[in-house]
RNA sequence: GCGGAUGUAGCUCAGCUGGUUAGAGCGUUGGUUUGUGGUACCAAAUGUCGCCGGUUCGAAUCCGGUCAUCCGCCCCA
């Protein structure tokens, strides 16, 4: 008979215990830091309508990029960032909710392209989002970014420092319009200022779209700093000071390791502000691993009501498969998960081990019994060490008769008789 | 959609100037006297050498095609 293929399809991640274990602890402080900022867990459907997922109706295109299917007459797809689904969200459930309303929501998105290092077609994403009605104030554009630095923080054990960058969509809608630059060559503009760092023809690359003396000015952001435009219009002296107020505020919240970098855009979604991207200080050709922004409508697809936002995503998966297939994640302290092993020898004695394993286990204690009681000792203590327990809890004839165990500990090699209460105690101490 | 590389045991790979029964390490299972693991030794199981076709007396090996995977480009809503 021919076997079916165990190998998952291309794009698609499955993790060994070990590195499992890392992943949902960095997960668990990551989101633990933003219901302590308050934010609320949304865990919303993977499903979505076709429609609310893409304005295009060029299936044969989209499929490309999306998961698409159709049930009956319903075309559906699964979501390929949280974005979308907050938004309908947001939309459908305005009157019940309060703002400005923050939430975040920690799950997997799935998209159709083609995969490539660090691009899976299904991979966890962590999204933080601060919206409000009409308006709502730059500082919690600070405080995003302030409440994500803290996040990575809670897991820079592991992943090491970070540091996050700042760009202005603002500062360069004002330059463009000071520079008299047509929509065609602000759209070329900014698409050249966000692949500037890939590029080693950018201000030829410039001086093609936009003309030699925008380039040189466009240019000078990156050689003289934008301080440089101090006073040369109103938009760019507000643009400016919207920067450096933003800096002050981060500063404020303990953010050291922030700093202005207008280069970066964003691709071109809908930011309309602030801007910003995480990187770390330890890898940095990883690339960003979070960033986000603000967005001045997020849901005019949904909803008359002007919702605006800011927001932050991390690319979860990315950054923690990343790390772990360079080995740069020390995974130690993920490899002794559990305390003992309690070694059953010969059916008889099961009872009694069971309910040795319920006494360790209502105090907290992590424990596995060996429940093929027939199997041969050294099978066994063999599975103890393979589990990597701390201590194996060997129960014969002999000790389920006198209740007692003999308790070994795996890495010294020493073994002694206890009673249950004196095991709990061994055990308990770390 | 374009370009590069790779497809041999569960895994990582060797073999590839064509020549009988296809190799290693790791892993798995059993054993080295049956209540003591991590080391060592012995043994066993598992492959249509990605698929189709061509050249040849003979193909894992050479050629063509195809599919898949990985890497890069495009794209990134």
């Amino acid at each position: 008979m021919e076997l079916k293929p165990t190998k998952t399809l291309s794009g698609f991640i499955e993790l060994l215990p070990l590195q499992q274990r890392c992943f949902d602890e960095c997960a668990a402080r990551m989101q633990r830091v933003l219901k302590t900022a308050g934010f609320s867990h949304l865990d919303l459907p993977a499903i979505e309508r076709a429609e609310v997922l893409t304005d295009k109706d060029n299936w044969d295109e989209i499929e490309t990029q999306m998961f698409l299917f159709q049930k009956g007459d319903t075309k559906m797809g699964l979501r390929y960032d949280g974005t979308v689904g907050l938004s309908r969200y947001v939309a459908g459930h305005m009157n019940d909710l309060v703002f400005p309303f923050r939430a975040y929501q920690f799950a997997r998105n799935y998209r159709g392209e083609r995969p490539q290092r660090g691009r899976y077609r299904e991979f966890y994403q962590m999204d933080l989002d601060i919206m409000g009605i009409d308006s709502l104030s730059e500082n919690y554009d600070a405080e995003i970014v302030a409440t994500l630095a803290a996040a990575y923080d809670s897991v820079a054990e592991f992943i090491g420092p970070v540091n996050v960058r700042i760009g202005n969509r603002r500062f360069w809608n004002a330059m463009f319009e000071y520079l008299n630059l047509t929509s065609e060559q602000c759209r070329s503009a900014f698409v050249l200022i966000d692949k500037k760092d890939k590029m080693d023809d950018f201000y030829d690359g410039l001086v093609e779209t936009v003309g030699e003396n925008a380039a040189v000015e466009i240019n000078k952001v990156f050689s003289s700093g934008y301080r440089s435009f101090v006073g040369v219009s109103d938009a760019l002296d507000s643009a400016i000071r919207e920067m450096d107020e933003f800096m002050v505020l981060l500063d404020s919240m303990g953010i050291k390791n922030a700093q202005i970098d207008l280069g970066i855009m964003r691709g071109h979604a809908y930011y309309t502000g602030i801007v910003f991207e995480f990187f770390l200080d330890n890898f940095p050709e990883l690339g960003a691993i979070g960033g986000g922004g603000r967005y001045e409508d997020l849901a005019s697809k949904f909803s008359k009501t002007k919702i605006i936002g800011v927001g932050a995503a991390v690319g979860f998966s990315r950054l923690m498969v990343a790390l772990m297939d360079e080995n740069k994640i020390d995974l130690t302290p993920f490899m002794r998960p559990v305390r003992a092993a309690v070694l059953a020898m010969g059916a008889g004695q099961v009872p009694y081990a069971m309910r040795v394993v319920a006494a360790l286990r209502a105090n907290g204690i992590t424990v596995v019994p060996y429940l093929d009681a027939n199997k041969k000792f050294k099978n066994q203590i063999e599975f103890a060490d393979k589990i990597n327990a701390d201590y194996s809890i060997i129960i014969g004839e002999n000790e389920r008769i006198s209740e007692i165990l003999a308790v070994k500990d795996m890495t010294a090699g020493t073994q002694q008789n206890l009673n249950l209460e004196q095991t709990i105690n061994l055990l308990k101490t770390a």
